[in-house]
DNA sequence: GCCGATTTGTCCGTATGTATC
DNA sequence: CGATACATACGGACAAATCGG
């Protein structure tokens, strides 16, 4: 329990900001007088507004304030800078999901599969492939790809419920790192079978590799979206800095 | 010219990791050590080693290092957590672009315009419509709105340059914050008629709304680009207090 | 299992720089 | 110019996690 300082303190900032408690467009109290009201040293507000700076509730300037900028955003919105599971994301978005594991084998990685994944060649790997249904409709099509040597006893039964859930509760795997990459392709035969696609012939398609807490890569997962419902979301601040380096 | 201590920190630490200096998937040199070369605080060490976090380049874990994950990654990629504009996208992937605007006009934003956008209705706003050419293909349609009181005297000619180097370098403006969405729609008349699509049917598509230092929202724009050359890269951590928030 | 050394995470107080008003 | 506000940096202290003996 390391009951931290700050975190209740971002907390409470978000949710004042959610409420219209600060008008939008203009400044938050200023640093001095919110370590007065919250008793704290002005670092450990100033990591608060970090915070709030990262997931787009605010921006700072030098000299001026914290200025509110915050904007209700689309709720059926999917993952937004944090590592989020499908259950975890269907859960915030009151949404009722499901998934269906359509196919469960254990392969090695060969050259063209390491060059793609980003897994040493040789190897293996759990692969498998899930069906993510939204409110009774086949939306996603998860190819995914685990490293073997990290859940030894990993069977099909445990695929269909959360993988997160399994890896972090009963393996205590820590989950730290995840690189994503956002591109559209076409439609490939496997994608017109598991999903609806309408009259869309391309799909949005997320790539990611996740490392756990020892550094190292164990799952790849390209996640195909029917794109009526998919939408990725990102905040970014400009750092004048950093771009020349 | 504040000569900040962190920054050319966190830039010898990012070249070390790009050069393989620093073996990949084992442990960085610990803070103590870093300080003492750099002959610096822990603060400003941690703040180096922050960024690279934020980068993908290393993860931290409590009691055992700074681990190194850091792997090349496709270099065609757009965006990836920071405000880049086209041409400095194409000048850090070495791609000539050239731009050609469309459409320019002057508009108020009606309330469908200010939903979409997030524009007070009525705000005063230019519109303009620009194709980007890469390599002279043509690869990207943009809608682009801005506020016209933070740009008096803003034209079309000035549109044809880097508009951001105008706000910046110009105007004096700072940029801070930017929203962004990405999503996959269907090819418009419009889309067809500016960009050479092949055998694709959709774009994806990035709306980002853009807020300068006063914490005004001065621009909106929809970027639509060809499926074939868009990849969209970020990094996330996975932060288990913040989840229940 | 315990203990101690190492390492990162959190928090505090202070000082100084810099931008805004 | 002075007052205010955020940005950067330093030093110290303790907590929490990891690892080896």
């Amino acid at each position: 329990m390391p009951a931290q300082k700050y975190l209740p303190i971002y907390q409470a900032l978000k949710s004042r900001i959610e409420s219209g408690q600060y008008p939008v467009g203009q400044l938050l109290p200023s640093e001095n007088t919110l370590l007065g009201e919250f008793g704290c040293s002005r670092n450990t507000v100033r990591r608060a507004i970090a915070g709030l700076v990262r997931d787009g509730y605010v921006q700072t300037s030098q000299g001026r304030g914290v200025c509110n900028i915050y904007q209700p955003l689309e709720p059926s919105s999917y993952s937004m800078g944090t590592i989020e599971s499908f259950a975890e994301t269907s859960r915030r978005t009151g949404q009722h999901s499901t998934t269906r594991v359509v196919h469960f084998s254990l392969c090695a990685a060969d050259p063209a599969l390491a060059r793609r994944t980003g897994f040493a060649p040789g190897t293996e790997l759990f692969y498998l492939q899930r069906v993510h249904l939204v409110e009774g409709v086949p939306r996603i099509l998860n190819h995914s790809y685990f490293r073997r040597d990290c859940m030894p006893d990993f069977t099909a039964d445990r695929a269909a419920g959360s993988i997160y859930r399994y890896l972090e509760e009963e393996l205590g795997m820590t989950i730290v790192t995840s690189k994503r990459t956002v591109t559209v392709e076409h439609a490939d035969e496997l994608d017109r079978t598991w999903l609806d696609l309408g009259d869309y012939d391309c799909l949005a398609v997320v790539s990611s590799q996740t490392y756990n807490s020892d550094g190292v890569l164990f799952e790849y997962t390209q996640s195909r979206h029917y794109p009526g419902i998919f939408r990725f979301q990102e905040n970014a601040v400009r750092s004048h800095r950093e771009h020349r380096g």
